[in-house]
DNA sequence: CTGAAAGCGCTAACAC
DNA sequence: GTGTTAGCGCTTTCAG
């Protein structure tokens, strides 16, 4: 690692000036072919490769957009993973014999991987560079704020930074707020239909199967996703004039652990609901896994629903109703948001309410073929 | 969006100088409180985000590294997604009844996916920002080179880039090459026991399970873990004085439709071998699927293996027997090993292997027990 | 402990 | 078409 090259040995090099070699790399129509493939020549033989932080600077845009999320405390408290010295560390293989049923917190961070997923795609279509920030307890407002001096745009998931940060940064960087109900009209906004989507299974649920008598459990207090799944259960409810309560009356924390155990609480009282409505998927399985400890027949004796559409509600037996969020959409989405404030700054702000799936299956009706491939 | 206040602005209202705002803001104990206070004060009342490419500039470093790979190509071909309009599009759901046997393309993903975490949780534990960056196509290059231009190291998925590439940039930046075999030593490398873990779990068919007859079903022609794990393979016959072929004879692309393909091809011939190994575990899995459709029972009549540990296989019926790899430690490794040379630029390339786990499940034993929770 | 001043490498007017 | 030049906003000696 010499110091490497820079505009000026290019310039040199290929006897030009430094404005004609900044050209060629970003309008190479504007200068004269001759002369463009002699730069072209001395980047490829100097090894030239541009400063982002110099261009940045003198453009005052970067082309790198930042996606920014609250992650899981419980990664907080992660070992050190040992180097092992200077050379090539063992490797090697080892015979474990799996036993089922280990714990599943990776499973937890599927719905980030999915949106991540959406935004790095579309971010690419774009043409920008994504820069992926996530936010761990004391230091998160720091990690937030750090992005966004260094990015043209920043997309923040609901409930990773406080409003006060949010309108602080958005002095500074166009805002797209993704998920969570849309706070101001201010800033650009994309979110899912949560209240509809639970609205419209939990409809289904009493309508087409004819359930009466439906528990909720509901997911980690003050997320605004939850609350809005709760509303949506209860407003399908209203509509048909069946009681619910102001407050839902199980809580887990959106874990599968978490699931059983409001399962596992269930299942110890007289007499079962028709149907356990569980805030997402990863509940919805641990309840049912509850269900099958306990002897009760899922959807027979019970059914259990989930929301979110993970794989392990594919893969799972039965294999969880739910309702799909569309997380890559909502990447590509929010990346799309973006690119348009960052071309026309001065349109007004924009809410984008994608729609959700609900998905049937057998968790909730036996009557969907189980025809395995 | 107003002009965002600079370091001259923080220092004017503070009525100090930029240098002494600089120093509040990177070395706070080398200034007296009292000013100290003045300043973040001021920092706080102008809503002050200072610029990265200014400090990346100046600092000659970002505080950014990057994670490049090759992205697959069937990823191009994806449509628009409308933004409907300026104001807030309908939202709503609607039910679908989910048929089993969906294609599962999004699971190829799910290697990067957890590398990419892996990269991510240590670059936050670093105190680095972490830049995705996806190479599809012609493009890749150009993205690569892109991003060595606005971090301080790289780290790049064996086969993202050429050899001459990866060179090159490393004059530029540090370079840790992930996964695939080592080439030269000039470079930091971090991979896994790819072929000391087929190898392994070969010889477990063979010794353990008495299996003689092993048919291997190969991945993409010229993928490096491919031919790592082709080679374990090779050497546990070998070992054992049983005939290998010199290239495989059964190929399939890493899908799992290809696995699938590749098992009908397979159950149409007469006789069965009394396992299948497989290069990856969607291979496997579509074989597993063919399997059913031709009534072939899985381990009883056949045994299958694959190689990775992705989800999917620990919630297949049969649960999959194959070689874990590490791949969260795969990124966290690699994020170190670049910390590890940004601190000492000086000390020797190192390389790192990771071990694997061979994970006996099912799909190769019946012996083990399926107790589900 | 604080300030003055010299860049960092590039882009974007504006001349020629 | 191509060159000159003035910054972009910050860090970092070096003085004081």
């Amino acid at each position: 690692m010499t110091k490497p090259p820079t505009v000026y040995d290019v310039a040199h090099h290929a006897g030009v000036s430094i404005a004609t070699v900044s050209r060629v790399l970003s309008r190479p129509d504007d200068v004269k072919p001759a002369t463009r493939d002699r730069v072209l020549a001395s980047v490829g033989e100097l090894g030239y490769v541009p400063s982002g932080a110099a261009r940045g600077l003198a453009a005052r845009r970067t082309g790198v957009i930042g996606l920014f999320f609250q992650g899981l405390d419980a990664m907080d408290d992660l070992g050190d993973i040992a180097l092992e010295g200077d050379e090539a560390a063992a490797g090697g293989a080892r015979i474990v014999r799996d036993i089922p049923e280990r714990t599943d917190t990776r499973t937890l961070n599927l719905y980030f991987d999915e949106v991540l997923r959406g935004c790095e795609l579309e971010s690419w279509r774009s043409g920008f560079a994504l820069l992926v920030g996530v936010g761990r307890g004391s230091t998160a407002t720091q990690t937030v704020r750090d992005m966004a001096g260094r990015v043209d745009g920043l997309m923040v998931l609901a409930g990773s930074a406080s409003e006060e940060e949010l309108a602080r940064l958005s002095r500074h960087v166009p805002i797209v707020v993704m998920a969570g109900p849309r706070r101001g009209d201010d800033l650009d906004h994309v979110s899912v239909s949560n209240a509809e989507g639970m609205r419209t299974l939990t409809a289904h649920l009493i309508d087409d199967l004819g359930a009466r008598e439906l528990e909720y459990v509901a997911g980690s207090l003050g997320s605004p996703d939850d609350a809005e799944r709760w509303s949506g259960f209860r407003a399908a409810l209203a509509d048909r004039s069946l009681e619910a309560p102001e407050e839902p009356t199980l809580r887990g924390d959106f874990t599968r652990e978490g699931g059983r155990r409001v399962g596992r609480e269930l299942f110890r009282r007289d007499g079962l609901p028709r149907a356990v409505v569980c805030a997402n998927d990863q509940m919805a399985l641990g309840v049912i896994d509850a269900a099958r400890i306990a002897g009760v027949a899922v959807p027979e004796e019970l059914i259990v629903t989930g929301f979110d559409g993970i794989d392990a509600g594919r893969l799972s037996a039965p294999r969880l109703t739910t309702v799909r969020q569309p997380m890559e959409t909502l990447g590509r989405v929010s990346v799309q948001a973006l690119a348009r404030r960052l071309a026309e700054p001065k349109l007004p702000a924009m809410s984008v309410r994608l729609p959700v799936e609900v998905v049937l299956r057998e968790s909730s009706e036996s009557s969907v073929s189980v025809s395995l491939p």
